[in-house]
RNA sequence: GGGCCCGUAGCUCAGCUAGGACAGAGCGCCGGCCUUCUAAGCCGGAGGUCCCGGGUUCAAAUCCCGGCGGGCCCGCCA
C-alpha cells in the first residue's frame, strides 16, 4: 500500500509481476523468482509497441514454460486486469498497453499528494550520512578539478536529505602538509603583505604559493643542471633545460601579476642554502603546535575565506570545517599511531614504520567487503616520516573516526578524484586492520575522473589552472550578452543562478568515471539537455498553472489520458520516484539528469501541440492542468536535488 | 613491469552491472514553424567498421580471451 503511494510506476510493474506469478505459479512457484518476474518486465523501445514489455524467450527460460504455452497464458490473464487495456503479442514479445484512465489517476493523485516530496520513497530505510567534499588544500583557489567535486557533492547531499537521511557536509582543511608549509613559506618570506583589496585572498596566495614552489623548483633543477653538464650527461642536460625553461614561462605569467612579489621571492629563496629544508622546519613546527609558527594557520584560513565565498556563489554548503591541525594537536593521530603500533599488522618499511596489509588481502572475501578490486596489490601504508610528522592517510584514519564518531554515522562518503583509489583502499584496510570493521565498511570513495580544458594543461603547482570564480564569471557575462540580445536585461543574481545551473547540469549529466571536457560554450547552450533548458521548461509549466487558477481535481476527466502525448507524459511522470530509487542505490547523477531531459522534452512536445488553458473540454483541459502540474512538481524536485536554482522566471 | 578507468555519429555523451524488437540523445550542419498558454521552444533531413581480432550463444555495443590507442595510480606528496 506504500509502495502504490509513493511509487506509482513500481506498483504498475508489481501488478503485473504479482499476476504473472499467480498464473505462473505451479511452473514458477519459487519465491526468488518473483522479483526476477519483475525485472524482466521491461519498456519497449518504441511507443507504438506499447507501454510495457515482456520478452517470452526470456520468461520461458526463467521458469521453465515451453514458448508456445506461455503467450495465451499470459494474454488472457493480463487482460483481465483493470490496469491492462490490451495485450498484444508481436515475435517474441507480450507488449502489454496500459489502461491509462485507472493509471493516471493514480499518478496525479499521488504527485499532488506528495507534492514537494514526489519522489520520496517510503520503504527506504533512513540513514545518518556524511558528505565528506571538496577538501581542497588550502593553498589556492577552487578549480576546475574541484568544481566539479562540489557539484557532486553537493548533489549527494541534496540527494540524501531528499531520501529523508540525516545528512551532515564537511570540509577537511588540509592545513598540516607539505603544500600548506610551502604556501606558509613564501608568504612568510615575503614579509606577510597584506593582500590586495582589488583581489580575492584565495586568488592572490594561490599565486604566492605557485611562485614559492616553482621558484624552489627552478633552484633545484638548476643545481641538477650543473651536475649533468659536470658528469658530461649532454641527454640529461639538455631535458633538464627544456625543463626549466617550462617553469621560467610559468613564472613570466605570475610575475604578470604579482610582478613584486615574484622578484622578491626569486631574490630571498635562492640566498636561502636548503629552501625545502626551511619548508620542512614550518612543517614540523607547525604540527607540534609551536606558536611561532602558527602563522601557517593564519595564511590557511585566509585562502579557506576565499574559498567559502566560491562556495557560497556555487550555492554549496558546508556544515563543518574541520582543521588538520586540531586533529594532530587534540592527540587524535597519536592515539592512532599508538594502536597501530600493538597491531598485528604493523612492522617497518624502509626504517619507517608501517602497516602491512598482505594477509589481509588474501582472504577474497575481506576484499568484496571493503570493495577492493580481486588482484590489486596493496603498498604497506607508511605511517609517520624518519623525522617524525605524520603522513596524509595516517592523519586521515584519525578524521575518518572522527567523522563517524561525532556524528553516528552511518556511513561516509568521501568525495575524491580518482587517483587516490589506492591511498582510499589504504585508510580502509588500515581502518579494519585496527578493528574498526564497521568504519571501514560503511566508508565510501566516491571518486571521479578529473576535468579537461581543452587545449590546457593544469596543475595548481605552477598556477595554471582555470578557478570556479572564472568561469562563473565568465558564463554569467555570457547569460547577460544573450539576453541582451533578445532585449532584455537581467539581474546579476539572476544571470549568476543560471550560470551556476548550467555548470551544476553539465556536470552530474557525464558519468563521473569519464573525463570531463568543458567546453565553456557546450555549458551554457541554452537548447537541449541543458540546464537553462530545464530552467525555461519548467517557468514554461509555471506559467500556464499561474494563468490556470484554481482547477478543481474533481474535474479532471480521467477517461482522456490514454492518447498520445498526454499518454506518455503521464507513464514518464510515473517513474521519478523509481529513478530516485535507482540513482539512491547507484549514485549515478547522469541517469537522473537523462531522465529530466527526457521528461522535458515530451512536454516540450506536448505544449507545442496540445492547447492547455484553451481546451475546451472542462474535463479534458483539467487533464492538461493537472498533468502540466505534474510536470511542474517533478522538475522543480528535481533541480532541488541537482542543486540547480528553479527560477519563476526566465 | 603490474593494476584501475576510458574507447559508440564531425564534437560531447547515453546504452554495457542482470545479452534480445531496425544502436539512442544533444551540439554542429541543411530545411521548415512566432496576430493564440514564455520560440532559451517545436517539426523534418543528412550523419555509425559500436577501437581491432577471435570465442560463447538461437541472439553480442553488452559476456569471455587476445591485441591497439588514451588517461590515472604503483612516494617518508596529498
Amino acid at each position: 500500500m506504500w509502495l502504490s503511494l509513493s511509487n506509482p510506476y513500481r506498483w504498475l510493474k508489481r501488478s503485473i509481476s504479482s499476476e504473472l506469478s499467480k498464473v505462473l505459479s505451479n511452473a514458477c512457484a519459487d519465491p526468488k523468482t518473483l522479483t526476477q518476474l519483475e525485472n524482466i518486465i521491461e519498456e519497449p523501445p518504441k511507443r507504438e509497441f506499447g507501454d510495457l514489455s515482456i520478452h517470452l524467450a526470456r520468461l520461458s527460460k526463467l521458469c521453465d514454460i515451453p514458448l508456445e504455452n506461455l503467450t495465451n497464458l499470459l494474454t488472457s490473464s493480463l487482460e483481465k486486469l483493470n490496469l491492462v487495456e490490451k495485450v498484444v503479442v508481436v515475435g517474441n514479445y507480450v507488449n502489454i498497453f496500459i489502461n491509462y484512465t485507472v493509471f493516471s489517476a493514480q499518478v496525479l493523485n499521488t504527485i499532488t499528494s506528495y507534492d514537494s516530496r514526489y519522489g520520496f520513497i517510503e520503504d527506504h530505510v533512513r540513514k545518518r550520512v556524511i558528505v565528506e567534499y571538496v577538501s581542497a588544500n588550502p593553498v589556492h583557489p577552487l578549480h576546475l578539478g574541484s568544481g566539479r567535486n562540489a557539484v557532486l557533492g553537493d548533489f549527494l547531499y541534496r540527494l540524501n536529505k531528499f531520501l529523508g537521511n540525516e545528512v551532515q557536509r564537511r570540509y577537511y582543511v588540509n592545513d598540516v602538509g607539505l603544500q600548506a608549509a610551502f604556501l606558509a613559506y613564501g608568504y612568510y618570506k615575503l614579509g606577510f603583505p597584506d593582500i590586495p583589496p582589488s583581489m580575492k585572498p584565495d586568488h592572490y596566495l594561490g599565486l604566492v604559493y605557485a611562485a614559492t614552489t616553482t621558484i624552489i623548483d627552478v633552484l633545484k633543477l638548476r643545481k641538477s643542471l650543473k651536475e649533468a653538464e659536470a658528469s658530461g650527461d649532454l641527454n640529461k642536460a639538455s631535458e633538464l633545460r627544456s625543463e626549466i625553461d617550462s617553469l621560467m614561462s610559468d613564472l613570466g605569467r605570475l610575475a604578470e601579476v604579482i610582478p613584486n612579489e615574484v622578484n622578491v621571492l626569486a631574490e630571498k629563496i635562492a640566498s636561502e642554502e636548503d629552501p625545502e629544508l626551511e619548508v620542512l622546519k614550518i612543517l614540523r613546527g607547525y604540527e607540534r603546535g609551536e606558536p611561532e609558527y602558527l602563522f601557517v594557520r593564519r595564511v590557511c584560513s585566509r585562502v579557506i575565506d576565499g574559498i567559502k565565498e566560491t562556495l557560497e556563489r556555487m550555492n554549496t554548503g558546508i556544515d563543518v570545517w574541520d582543521w588538520e591541525s586540531d586533529l594532530v594537536w587534540e592527540g587524535r593521530v597519536d592515539e592512532v599511531l599508538e594502536k597501530a603500533s600493538s597491531s598485528s599488522y604493523f612492522g617497518f618499511h624502509k626504517g619507517a614504520p608501517a602497516l602491512f596489509f598482505k594477509n589481509l588481502l588474501s582472504t577474497e572475501e575481506l576484499r568484496k567487503r571493503l570493495r577492493i578490486p580481486e588482484v590489486l596489490e596493496v603498498p604497506p601504508l607508511i605511517l609517520r616520516r624518519s623525522d617524525g610528522t605524520t603522513l596524509y592517510t595516517t592523519r586521515d584514519i584519525a578524521y575518518t573516526l572522527k567523522k563517524f564518531r561525532e556524528f553516528s554515522a552511518d556511513e561516509v562518503i568521501n568525495v575524491i578524484a580518482i587517483e587516490q583509489t589506492l591511498s582510499q583502499a589504504q585508510l580502509r584496510l588500515a581502518l579494519y586492520a585496527l578493528g574498526y570493521e564497521k568504519e571501514a565498511e560503511n566508508l565510501i570513495h566516491y571518486s571521479y575522473e578529473m576535468v579537461n580544458l581543452p587545449g590546457a594543461s593544469m596543475s595548481g603547482r605552477r598556477g595554471r589552472y582555470v578557478t570556479v570564480d572564472e568561469l562563473l564569471k565568465q558564463l554569467s557575462e555570457m547569460v547577460k550578452n544573450l539576453m541582451r540580445e533578445r532585449g532584455s536585461e537581467v539581474s546579476d543574481e539572476q544571470a549568476l543562478k543560471i550560470a551556476r545551473s548550467a555548470i551544476k547540469y553539465t556536470v552530474l549529466s557525464v558519468s563521473p568515471s569519464k573525463t570531463l571536457t568543458v567546453d565553456l560554450k557546450r555549458i551554457l547552450d541554452l537548447k537541449q539537455n541543458s540546464g537553462p533548458y530545464i530552467q525555461y521548461t519548467y517557468v514554461r509549466a509555471r506559467s500556464v498553472i499561474e494563468k490556470a487558477g484554481n482547477y478543481s481535481t474533481g474535474t479532471i476527466d480521467y477517461r482522456r489520458a490514454g492518447k498520445e502525448p498526454i499518454r506518455t507524459l503521464i507513464l514518464e511522470l510515473s517513474k521519478f520516484p523509481e529513478v530516485i530509487s535507482d540513482v539512491a542505490s547507484s549514485k549515478q547523477p547522469e541517469d537522473l539528469i537523462a531522465y529530466a531531459n527526457n521528461l522535458a522534452t515530451i512536454f516540450n512536445k506536448f505544449y507545442e501541440s496540445e492547447p492547455i488553458l484553451r481546451e475546451p473540454d472542462e474535463g479534458f483541459r483539467a487533464l492538461k492542468v493537472a498533468v502540466t502540474h505534474g510536470v511542474l512538481i517533478v522538475l522543480r524536485n528535481f533541480m532541488e536535488i541537482c542543486g540547480m536554482d528553479v527560477l519563476e522566471k526566465i
